[in-house]
RNA sequence: GGGCGAGUGGCGGAAUGGCAGACGCGCACGGUUCAGGUCCGUGUGUCCGAAAGGACGUGGGGGUUCAACUCCCCCCUCGCCCACCA
């Protein structure tokens, strides 16, 4: 239902008229455009191929203001290299597993897949009358069978490679959602989703081995670079986090202990020795007289949340082991603590603490009265005494037959030492953890695998996909510590595909990650069943040209798509090694500077915004209001100031459209349309689309003013032709009012959605006169107009004449003169 | 605590070493209109001035340059990311 608050009625046709509803334009173009199908892709054949794309939506109700902004850049885009001439593929699908619609079922009584679809259609009506180009023949939805089928397969053979596994760690656990969640969703020791503070638990969950791939994802950033955002390679870089330096293997009693350090040059300034609390490894090496104090500490330990722990306020804490670990070095003994400010998780989960060059050991060390003992002079005051560790470039000292050598070069023949007694050697360590994929809920993708009690883990075979999700419904689906299918005893209950005997199904779902993972793939042969996707289709199309999406997904989405990319490219199913080329994020939609949001109210609703200024005006407004890339207030935002523009250009069209035909130009015109189809086709094509709008604007007042006067009605056509094909990217609905006023029988397939882009001449880019800056100690006095060819000496000579410039000077002498030809003169004074 | 980015009229923004404020919103005045809205025109950084004209002006301070919103250094403010990763 659409409002109406400012607009009369107008006719539903009105070619030759000059007033301008923009409803009546949609409900009078929409129908036609899905007649003619202009946005199929392969419509073009032959023409080169460009695959652009939006990060698919989630069907949580309608499009929200979010989408509009998202989806209307990338459809700028798309339209752009369609106008272009190129063959383009634009696609539309929906990452439709997930909790929401989980926990809406619960609630209601239902199955997840009612209110999925439902909001899907309502969602994909909603991108109708939005206008985006999309190839509706290729529309996925990641829940149908048709496409967890492949992702399972996928799965399979990621298995078969040894890049799935099970095994049994410490997971991090929504007590909310009552289920794991991979690291890249504890956001601040908070649950990514639902707010939750996250908790421990000790779990056999599947991981993907996308440590493996850690050098890779980190190394082919290069080739990204300038088409990326900078901070989006950054965060991924700081997310990988690879570090280079040595392991070293300390003696703990009859057991080699390994650590990581990154600073094997301060191996003789080790005065303790550090195990993470929480590990085995503390557990193992702990004395029997220190096991009642360990065992408290520990506790003490476990309680703490993830949000507590991650504090770098707190105090450090720890507790001796009553053991000492052998310097391999030096042969000193260290005593041996446990304490949490060391990771388990992290490189073997123990240290050696060197506290003169380590902040958090220094710290530990001054709590606990250890010895500090500097090893490389960097000049600053003493660690012991200021409490500030010292970790710059130095002189090595203290430290045997290191002493005298730089920190390069003290690293480099530490390492050497170590490796030559087989006690150590140089590695690298990743921030980065393998990917926990598998979760306790049901409405995500099933694990193809069978539990054996004689064959263990078995895949289930791929002529058996897909593993289909049973019907369960409301309070079936509600959470109780493990998947809702594993209640499911029937669907459990199977036959082990190895050795027919009786087995169990997993119950847990995939990660909803790793459907999306590689939707862009299934795009390029929706229908095809031999495979995930057909791999020459997806020679023509991949790598994506143009990605398009929020920075929210900076690090989860995109680092798994490169990681799933790089995998089917080494099984010879890609040749891609990336899979987006260039990537855009747009900013987000804020109201009165702050987020909106339905429960604080602050919140406004597309499709009211819509029914009061129509498609065009929102699209319009949004893309104008500022660079793609940075946030919008709506607030800030004048969807009338949008109309008002559209009406004009409608009613120019008209205007245009009933003068009588002739050959007649006026140059000034012309010029004007070449120098604006010149600067938008940059501005467009380098996504500044507020600056191109501006250009438009220019355009539509310049060929106003030539209508007024009565310029050259060839000149007149032939700009607000060009106009109207430009902005039938920005605004389609209006664009098409306009080019059926200027005469084209859109109905008969002459649209301007399947015309070319305007080419500028580039003859009427070159200017007759140059208007040239004279400036008098770098502030401007006077303008002359000059030829463009003018000479150096000549634009001097006039400059130095100017009226204006001799005023300035006053009695002052000119010291020298800068002349920029044709441009600028500076004249400076003594 | 560390890293990255940003700061320009009343507002959104434009200008990436060479005319600061394009384009638009808002506002003011005038025209059109029975009226309101629409529409059309003019003006609109600040200060002095009736005007002509002038001075100042891109968060603050310094520097490089004939010339700095733009490049360099320091500081302030805001935003984002990471946060005991050895």
């Amino acid at each position: 239902m659409r409002e109406r608050t400012t607009m009369t009625e107008a006719p539903a046709a009105a070619a030759a008229d000059d007033r301008y509803d923009p409803h009546a334009v949609q409900d009078r173009w929409l129908p036609v455009w899905d007649r003619l199908d202009l946005f199929r892709a392969g419509r073009r054949e032959g023409a080169p191929k460009k695959y652009v794309l939006d990060m698919f939506p989630y069907p949580s109700g309608d499009l929200h203001m979010g989408h509009a902004e998202a989806f209307g850049i990338g459809d700028v885009v798309a339209r752009y290299w369609m106008r272009r001439g190129f063959d383009v593929l634009h696609p539309i699908g929906w990452d439709s597993f997930g909790l929401p619609a989980e926990n809406a079922a619960i609630k209601r009584g239902e199955h997840p897949a009612t209110w999925t679809y439902a909001n899907i259609e309502t969602q994909a009506e909603s991108f109708r009358r939005y206008a985006v180009s999309f190839d509706w023949s290729r529309r996925l939805h990641t829940s149908d069978p048709e496409y967890y089928r492949w992702t399972q397969w996928l799965f399979l053979r990621f298995l078969e490679r040894g890049l799935a596994y099970r095994k049994s760690s410490a997971v991090n656990w929504c007590p909310v959602d009552q289920t794991v969640l991979a690291n890249e969703q504890v956001v601040g020791g908070r649950c990514e989703r639902c707010g939750a503070e996250v908790t421990k638990r000790e779990l056999t969950q599947w991981y993907f081995r996308i440590t493996d791939y850690a050098d890779r994802l980190l190394d082919d950033m290069a080739q990204l670079e300038g088409r990326w955002p900078d901070r989006v390679l950054l965060m991924q870089k700081n997310w990988i986090g690879r570090s280079t330096g040595a392991t070293v293997r300390f003696r703990v009693g009859d057991r080699e202990v390994p650590v990581f350090t990154t600073r094997p040059d301060t191996l003789y300034g080790a005065t303790f020795f550090v195990v993470a609390a929480d590990a085995a490894l503390a557990d193992e090496l702990c004395a029997p007289e220190q096991r009642p104090a360990f065992e408290e500490y520990r506790e003490q330990v476990r309680k703490l949340s993830e949000i507590e722990r991650q504090s770098t306020e707190r105090p450090k804490t720890g507790v001796p082991l009553g053991v000492t670990a052998t310097n391999p070095l030096t042969g000193e003994e260290l005593p041996v603590y446990a304490a949490d400010y060391v990771l388990a998780e992290y490189g073997t989960g123990a240290i050696m603490a060197v506290p003169a060059h380590d902040q958090r050991d220094l710290d530990f060390a001054r709590a606990f009265g250890l010895p500090v003992r500097v090893v490389v002079d960097t000049g600053e005051a003493d660690p012991a005494e200021t409490g500030v560790a010292t970790s710059g470039d130095g002189v090595l000292v203290n430290s045997g037959p290191l002493d005298g050598l730089r920190k390069d070069e003290a690293i480099a023949r530490a390492v050497a030492v170590l490796a030559e007694r087989g006690t150590g050697e140089a590695t690298v360590n990743y921030r980065l953890r393998d990917w926990l994929l598998s979760r306790q809920r049901f409405w995500g993708c099933p694990i193809p695998v069978v539990h054996c009690p004689s064959c263990g883990e078995v895949p289930v075979p791929d002529d058996q996909l897909p593993v289909r999700l049973p019907d369960m419904r409301g309070a079936d689906l509600q959470p109780k510590g493990q998947s809702p299918l594993a209640s499911n005893a029937e669907w459990v209950r199977t036959s082990c595909p190895s050795c027919g005997g009786d087995a169990e199904r997993d119950t847990d779902t995939m990660d909803t990650f790793v459907d999306s993972s590689w939707y862009f793939l299934r795009y390029c042969s929706p229908d095809y069943e031999d495979g995930p996707f057909d791999p020459e289709a997806v020679r023509q199309w991949m790598p994506v040209a143009q990605y398009v999406g929020g920075v929210e997904h900076a690090i989860l989405h995109l680092l798994y798509a490169r990681f799933f990319t790089k995998v089917l490219h080494d099984m010879g199913m890609l040749d891609a090694v990336e899979p987006f080329a260039a990537l855009l994020n747009q900013g987000q939609v804020i109201l009165n500077g702050s987020a909106m949001s339905k429960s604080t109210g602050n919140l406004v609703e597309l499709g009211k915004e819509l029914g009061a200024y129509g498609v065009d005006a929102v699209r319009l407004s949004m893309v104008f209001a500022g660079p793609p890339e940075d946030d919008i207030d709506w607030a800030d935002v004048s969807p009338t100031g949008s109309v008002k523009y559209l009406s004009r250009v409608a009613r120019l069209a008209a205007d245009v459209g009933a003068l009588p035909p002739s050959d007649e130009r006026s140059e000034e015109v012309d010029r004007a349309v070449a120098r604006a189809v010149d600067e938008a086709t940059r501005l467009t094509e380098s996504h500044r689309l507020n600056v191109a709008v501006a250009r438009f604007m220019e355009l539509t007042s310049a060929l106003r003013k030539g209508v007024d006067a009565g310029a050259g009605a060839a000149s007149l056509r032939d700009g607000a032709e060009a106009l109207a094909v430009m902005l039938s990217c920005y605004a389609p609905y209006t664009a098409e009012e306009a080019w059926a006023r200027l005469g084209h029988d859109v109905e008969a397939g002459d649209s301007v959605h399947d015309t070319a882009w305007p080419v500028a001449d580039p003859a009427l880019l070159v200017e007759d006169t140059v208007t040239c800056v004279v400036q008098v100690g770098g502030k401007v006095r006077d303008r002359l107009e000059v030829p463009p060819g003018i000479g150096e000496d000549a634009l001097r000579e006039q400059a130095l004449a100017s009226d204006a410039v001799r005023r300035a000077l006053g009695d002052r002498e000119v010291r020298t003169v800068v002349v920029r030809a044709p441009k600028l003169v500076n004249v400076v004074p003594a």
